[in-house]
RNA sequence: UGAGGGAUCGUCUAGUGGCAGGACGACGGGUUCUGGCCCCGUUAACCUAGGUUCGAAUCCUAGUCCCUCAGCCA
């Protein structure tokens, strides 16, 4: 059971007092009109969670009711993100858009009540009218409108007599409202512009306030949970349905997720697809669902994050470091060990045979021996990760130096005798060790220890492959907070993306499937990139870094120095 | 300067009149064939000022700061 938080409180109560009748019945309500994030990803594990834990259910529903900016493209992701992340609406994915007809009438059921009225303003004029936040609107000359007048030109409205533009239909409220959305809010507008699921069939089309409580209303829906900067939409929500009688839930506002180096508002994310910046929608940088699964992330870590950052009212910022938490809590539960060099530096074994190659064993995951184990190939020439090798060892190093003994992980124990340089550049192209027969499988008969354990690759055996390397997108920690006439992306992190054409890996994972994830040993996570492997060709994008105390012993050595 | 909301360790979050707790981070240690995982420990908070009370993060009063709203977007 999740934690607790002010909602849970708020049902708890009312299912104490029978308010609902005991039932609990939410909704995910996104508009298809672009991809769902990691902020989504709140929304929607609170409100399935919360219908789970309460024995309730939870909707799908696509509040699509502006027909200019939606698509079925959206849809389908949206679909295949809330299923990814492991919830499931069964037969009750609703549409705004199916309602239409029933909220015409309630249109209708207002004007005759004397409730809405047909507006000519121009939105210019509308805006004029509508006052400040200090001081109060002024009554439409049309306001006054009889009932028919009103009944006669919604229907004309509808018929397409009219333009874009030319006419509204508004509840008629309080111009002098403290609530400027009481202030006469827009009810429907034409729109001469075809929906992607009603197509031509209407060219006037109901706004959010007045399309958001009525589809509560008649989903039955007990709690319609939505972000703080709904909160002002509450007066309205709540004056529509009590305008109409009908059957009224409640609405409860919590705040959204923020996150570190991270931007999360839609126009931005758009900004980056459609200016190029990065590599689509799913760009595994991208906080976006379809960016973070091909990052490698899973929907259990995502799930997890989701339960651990709470819900509560106040704006807060979530550390993406908390995140990363998550995905490797998982990962390290779950994903098979490998080998992998990033960046290879030759080690010749001087003293192994050169026509001799052997198969060491290889456990799978340290821990879940059920994960099992395989074979790995170990000859004269390896590779090694070249900043596993230092030809000054620092304080405290572990690693592989001249004259330093270390292990290679499964295998033998070696010791570096010589390291090769370049004449020209003065770079180590090559190291030369020993190796001790009698470690094999990286025991030594006589107990003595080594302090270092290195990842390595046989040289003859290893595949060629592409690895990525991601960082976050933004350096700075909050990359909306820009000084004015900056633009936020210059807070870009120019290092996000590193791409590594020549790393070495284990012999198995040529065949590596698309989206499958690993642990490269001492390096972090990597999962198969869908998009750009081929087979027998995998490109690989690390998910997260394992967590690194030598880099923190490093950093502070230097700092101290 | 209208209306609606919100302030608890560095970060996120519990606590609703009775020992301010958890998670992440940071720091230190133990363990280890991954400088990973795991284990142990340390650090560290109630926006301010009054009041009520035996006792206040919680109730009252007055402030301060932050967020949202002037789309025919959602």
């Amino acid at each position: 059971m999740a934690p607790s938080n002010f909602i849970r409180a708020i049902i708890d109560e009312d299912v104490e007092t029978g308010k609902w009748d005991g039932r609990v019945m939410t909704r995910f309500p996104p508009e298809p009109n672009g991809y769902l994030h990691i902020g989504h990803a709140k929304s929607i594990c609170l409100n399935f969670g919360l219908a789970n834990d309460f024995g309730g259910r939870c909707n799908l529903r696509f509040d699509d009711t502006d027909p200019s900016k939606e698509s079925m493209e959206y849809v389908e992701s949206i679909k295949a993100d809330v299923r990814w992340l492991g919830f499931d609406w069964q037969d009750r994915e609703y549409y705004a858009s199916d309602y239409f007809e029933r909220l015409y009438d309630y249109a209708v059921t207002l004007i005759k009540a004397g409730k809405a009225y047909v507006d000519d303003l121009s939105p210019e004029e509308i805006r004029q009218y509508r006052g400040t936040l200090t001081e109060p609107g002024k009554n439409s000359p049309y306001r006054g409108r009889s009932v028919a007048e009103n009944l006669d030109l919604f229907t004309r409205m509808r018929d397409g007599e009219f333009e874009d533009g030319a006419r509204v239909l508004r509840a008629k409220i309080d111009m002098a409202a403290p609530n400027l959305l009481m202030r006469d809010p827009t009810l429907y507008r034409i729109k001469h512009v075809s929906h992607y699921r009603t197509a031509d069939r209407w060219c006037i089309y109901p706004m959010y306030d007045f399309t958001h409580c009525l589809s509560d209303s008649i989903e039955k829906i007990t709690h319609s949970l939505c972000t703080l900067e709904f909160e002002i939409n509450r007066e309205l929500y709540d004056w529509v349905l009590d305008a109409l009688a009908v059957y009224h839930p409640q609405q409860i506002e919590f705040a959204r997720l923020n996150l570190t180096h991270t931007v999360l508002s839609k126009r931005k994310l758009i900004e980056l697809v459609k200016g190029g910046i990065v590599d689509g929608w799913d760009d595994p940088r991208m906080p976006t669902l379809s960016g973070i699964r091909r990052r490698g992330y899973t929907p259990a870590a995502i799930r997890n994050f989701c339960e651990r950052i709470g819900v509560a009212k106040a704006n807060s910022t979530v550390d993406i470091a908390l995140l990363e938490h998550s995905v490797r809590e998982d990962l390290n539960q779950n994903a098979m060990r490998v080998m992998a060099v990033l960046n290879p530096l030759k080690v010749v074994i001087t003293n192994y045979p050169e026509d001799r190659q052997e198969e060491l064993e290889a456990d799978n995951n340290p821990e879940n021996p059920s994960a099992g184990s395989r074979r790995i190939p170990f000859s004269r020439v390896l590779y090694v990760e070249r900043d596993d090798f230092r030809e000054e060892a620092p304080r405290k190093w572990f690693r592989l130096a001249p004259g330093r003994e270390v292990r290679l992980k499964h295998a033998y124990y070696i010791t570096c005798n010589e390291a090769v340089k370049d004449e020209q550049t003065g770079e180590v192209i090559e190291l030369h060790c020993t190796y001790d027969p009698q470690t094999r499988g990286g025991w030594s008969q006589d107990g003595r220890k080594v302090k270092g354990t290195l990842h390595w690759v046989s040289s003859a055996h290893a595949v060629e492959v592409e690895v990525r390397l991601y960082d976050h997108l933004f350096s700075k920690e909050d990359p909306n907070a820009v000084a004015g006439g900056e633009d936020f992306k210059e807070g870009i992190n120019p290092d996000s993306l590193q791409i590594l054409p020549n790393c070495r890996v284990e012999p198995a994972l040529a065949d590596a499937k698309p989206g499958s994830r690993y642990q490269f040993l001492r390096l972090g996570y990597f999962c198969v990139d869908p998009k750009y492997s081929a087979p027998g060709k995998p490109v690989f994008n690390r998910t997260v870094t394992l967590r690194d105390t030598w880099a923190k012993i490093e950093k502070s050595q230097k700092n101290k120095a």
